[in-house]
RNA sequence: GGGCGCUUAGCUCAGCGGUAGAGCACUACCUUCACACGGUAGGGGUCACAGGUUCGAAUCCUGUAGCGCCCACCA
């Protein structure tokens, strides 16, 4: 006998294997249609967070439902190796050490990082298979596998034969401490409270303009003040005509610069004139474009790639960290009476997403990805309707960036990666899948950034670029699922590689779910302390019940994640887990063999006809939502129908039904019970599939090695949808309800049995006989019968749908509360009458309205004045005071 | 500065043109032979505000206010 809790523990350790040795997850090549999603390869530096439970979880949910739908459902697991958080985690733990990775040098630290992926990925995807995700692991891939390796060699080698990659000197954005480029993707701009530091720059050989012998600038960050090459006025400065063309000098290092005309001067800001350092801010490195050939323009670099000052820095400040050599400059500048004032200032300081570190604008050379005409097919292919987007919010994001693309760096000056194919002898660049033939060649020291190598995942993973089965069958992928944070880095790059690589947008469909805060909307963070581990909540209430929360709360919206809602979806748990024990205990089971002799269409109770249309209708439904990807409403859908229709009344039906004297409907009661529980499991089992497997199991009697995650989902489109049975369950479920609260508003024990008579002459009529049987467990009801007198004193009288049902109730009820109820009933419904009335005495209502909607109004208003009419004449007559 | 979105019951959120919904929380009653991780009944909302379109608007349009996210080089 089953417990009366679920016991998950021992049950999804012991399903998890048996699934993944009974081969259930493998993708089946045999000519079936195929459905294909792509894990978002975890990073191999971390462990299991809500983000990946979210992530996993809803393409888990289409991909089982897929594999029931009979289609070659593949979801491909993989990792990502992650290149600049693996240096990030391993330098953290060198750091107590007081070491780098300078201090083990290449080699070493490739042989530790490697050791570290081995651990970590270890890690990942065991939790992931504890979270129940169904994915091909006999096909796992790692973005650093030899053969993926060769991929990304291969898409580098034929996007630069195409002149799409290039390699420039520009200037980046660097990381001082990781001693990196990053891309302008990872840079995230933070408000700081600075200082505008406004200083005098002195004309050269004396000149003087309105008597002033110089000009103020203002600096943020004065420090480059010792690379600057020019000053910029605006053109339309009044100042400009006398200004442009003389030289100024410039402060503690006196050297000799420009003054030259540029737009980028705004007249209204400060002093109307800007200083250049084109070696240390995007926007001055502009200028020097523009202005190059036209004045002589130096590009000094003041810093070391750690961000200390080189030797282009005047003697005194060679070798002070940035920051020092800050506060020395401005010590200097008031020294010598330059500094005209500091004044507080609150400005955007890129930032590195990574370490946090603030970036420095670092003249280097780097690879760049040609993002233009990418992104031109990127958006052709939305155009065309290649790719569809589930939220119109992320067509028009998608839009909107790569119309205002840059070009890609996608060199990185670290270890961990992938390296440049790319060889150098003297002057000489070679790129090439190997390296070239002859003396004296030297590899490109760096490697690329790691979104380069995701962006090939959905083909890379299948075989790409020698093809075959695989890559024939599951390229393109049916969608993508992500998280909306990585619509760019990662979604966009699909799209760009993929067309440009295979000539086939990656996937069809793209649906993005927003993020996982906490209860209070704040970002879950370990600085806070409100991050809740999901491995945590796996073994407090099940995998399942997270799960079935993560499927509920899905949304496009940032989501906000509680340890109360997988409570409440344990509870669903518990409970479905409960009606399967009533199941056993009513002795029903469903074998195999009872579906071949079972039809639906030859249902003859009314009330096992009414569960099967509201089956019917939950099964389509939840097909509906899915396809559209609103897992929280389909999540909702099968909850609502387990726990409102199929626990609350359809069992509590059986129960009366099961003790019916004919046999018949014993037997066919019996087989409704077996054959819909059934169909429910399998409804619910992509959502919670290790619990359905377990009652599917026993309820069916199943064989080794058979499983639910195998059986076919179910079609509900020939199952009968029965009206006149819903007419009559609705009648039950309404009279029901209103014995049930005139028992509360009495205080009438449930044990105290009561009889009930519908007003009216002659014997009750056929459609309340046929409820009679049920109304007696469901509200407690005695006799019921019809009688022609009107309620005498003490007895209390229900108007359900038009009809008055008396309640011989003398001496338990007080006349004065029965008065109160009935005053009450009426004005629930008179308000509701009111509101009918005033739109059908609406001329254009009556006109315009569908003949479907003034019916069902019609309907309703004529109910509602049988109801009302009845209440007054009661409580006129034998309810008057 | 540009773009996108949100504002519905105390809380978290569905609904997105035809009588305001769920879960949690709250109140009362109930350990009735599937389930107290439960059952039954109940209280609670002029769907941010102002206009407009419509026979009809929480739902579509415009504007206002508050909140949030993304993008962006203002010294």
């Amino acid at each position: 006998m089953l417990d009366t809790r679920y016991d998950f523990k021992a049950i999804e350790s012991r399903l998890t294997s048996e699934w993944e040795k009974a081969g259930c997850f493998d993708a089946v090549l045999d000519g079936r249609k195929p459905f294909a999603i792509m894990m978002p390869p975890p990073n191999v530096t971390g462990t299991l967070h809500l983000g990946h439970a979210l992530d996993n979880t809803l393409p888990d949910i289409l991909i089982r439902r897929a594999r029931m739908q009979g289609l070659a459902a593949l979801y491909q697991p993989g990792t990502d190796h992650a290149s600049i958080a693996v240096h990030v985690v391993l330098e953290r733990q060198w750091a107590k050490e007081g070491k780098n990775r300078f201090d083990y040098g290449r080699e070493k630290f490739l042989e530790k990082a490697w050791e570290w992926k081995d651990y970590s990925a270890g890690i990942i995807t065991t939790q992931l298979r504890r979270l129940g995700i169904s994915c091909d692991w006999k096909h796992e891939r790692f973005t650093m596998d030899p053969a993926y390796a060769a991929a990304v060699n291969e898409a580098f080698v034929t996007l630069h034969q195409k002149g799409l990659i290039y390699r420039g000197q520009r200037l980046v954005n660097w990381d001082p401490k990781m001693q990196t480029a990053v891309s302008d993707l990872e840079v995230k701009h933070k408000e700081v409270n600075g200082h505008l530091w406004h200083v005098r720059y002195k004309f050269a050989d004396g000149f003087k303009y309105k008597g002033e012998d110089g000009i103020e600038i203002a600096t943020t960050r004065p420090e480059t003040i010792l690379a600057d090459a020019a000053i910029a006025i605006n053109p339309k400065d009044k100042r400009a005509k006398d200004l442009v063309g003389k030289m100024v000098v410039v402060p503690v290092c006196n050297r000799q610069i420009p003054i030259i005309a540029d737009e980028m001067a705004d007249p209204e800001f400060g002093s109307g004139m800007v200083k250049v350092t084109p070696a240390h801010d995007f926007n001055d490195f502009a200028f020097y474009q523009r202005h190059k050939d036209e004045a002589d323009i130096p590009l000094i670099n003041l810093l070391t790639p750690d961000a200390h000052l080189n030797e282009n820095a005047p003697a005194g400040y060679v070798g002070l960290e940035r920051f020092a050599a800050r506060k020395k400059m401005v010590a200097e500048l008031e020294e010598l009476g330059q500094l005209i004032k500091a004044e507080p200032h609150v400005h955007n300081v890129g930032h590195a997403e990574r370490d946090d570190i603030i970036l420095e604008p670092y003249l280097t050379w780097q690879w760049y990805v040609k993002t233009g005409p990418l992104a031109e097919k990127c958006l052709k292919a939305a155009d065309n309707g290649d790719i569809e987007f589930i939220n119109d919010r992320d067509e028009k994001i998608y839009r909107h960036w790569l119309e205002n693309i840059q070009d890609w760096c996608i060199s990185r000056q670290l270890w961990w990666g992938h390296r440049i194919p790319a060889w150098y002898r003297g002057n000489e660049v070679y790129v090439g899948t190997a390296a070239p033939q002859g003396e004296g060649w030297k590899q490109d020291e760096d490697i690329l950034d790691t979104w380069f190598s995701s962006g090939l995942w959905p083909f890379a993973t299948q075989g790409w670029p020698q093809g075959g089965e695989r890559l024939q069958t599951f390229y393109p992928n049916s969608a993508i699922t992500p998280g909306r944070d990585i619509l760019f880095f990662w979604v966009i790059r699909m799209m760009m590689m993929g067309l440009e690589l295979t000539g086939k947008a990656p996937f069809k469909t793209i649906y993005t779910h927003g993020l996982i805060n906490d209860e209070h909307g704040q970002k879950m963070s370990k600085s806070k302390g409100n991050v809740l581990d999901p491995i945590g909540l796996m073994d407090e209430f099940g995998t399942d019940a997270l799960r079935l929360t993560m499927a509920t709360i899905a949304s496009s919206e940032d989501m906000r994640f509680s340890t109360g809602k997988v409570e409440q979806s344990r509870n669903f748990c518990t409970k479905l887990w409960n009606a399967a024990r009533y199941l056993a205990l009513q002795d029903v089971r469903w074998l195999p063999e009872d579906e071949a002799k079972f039809d639906v269409q030859t249902i003859k109770h009314p009330i096992n006809r009414w569960l099967v249309g509201r089956l019917a209708e939950m099964a389509t439904s939840v097909d509906k939502h899915l396809d559209a990807y609103a897992f929280n409403q389909a999540a909702q859908e099968v909850y609502h129908f387990t726990w409102g229709t199929w626990c609350d009344w359809y069992l509590e039906l059986t129960k009366p039904l099961l003790r019916d004297t004919d046999a018949a409907v014993v037997a066919e009661t019996k087989n409704v019970l077996g054959w819909a529980f059934e169909k429910i499991l399998r409804i619910l089992h992509p959502f919670t599939p290790f619990i359905t497997e377990e009652l599917w199991q026993g309820h069916t009697v199943a064989e080794k090695n058979n499983y639910l995650m195998l059986q076919r989902w179910p079609v509900a489109a020939n199952w009968p949808v029965d009206k006149a049975a819903r007419v009559t369950i609705d009648r039950l479920v309404a009279l029901t309800g209103a014995v049930r609260q005139a028992r509360m508003m009495h205080k009438l024990s449930f044990k105290i049995p009561l009889n009930i008579f519908r007003k009216g002459e002659g014997a009750l009529p056929a459609e309340w006989q046929e409820i009679s049987a049920y109304l007696k467990p469901l509200a407690g009801v005695g006799e019921f019968a019809q009688r022609n007198n009107p309620p005498a004193a003490g007895e209390a009288t229900l108007v359900v749908e038009g009809d008055e049902f008396i309640l011989p109730l003398t001496g338990l009820i007080d006349l004065a509360a029965e008065r109160e109820r009935l005053q009450k009933e009426l004005n629930n419904q008179q308000a509701e009458l009111s509101k009918i009335d005033n739109l059908l005495g609406n001329a254009g209502f009556v006109a315009k309205a569908p003949p479907a909607v003034l019916e069902q109004n019609r309907d309703r208003q004529n109910v509602l004045r049988d109801s009302t009419n009845k209440i007054e004449a009661l409580l006129k007559g034998p309810y008057a005071v």
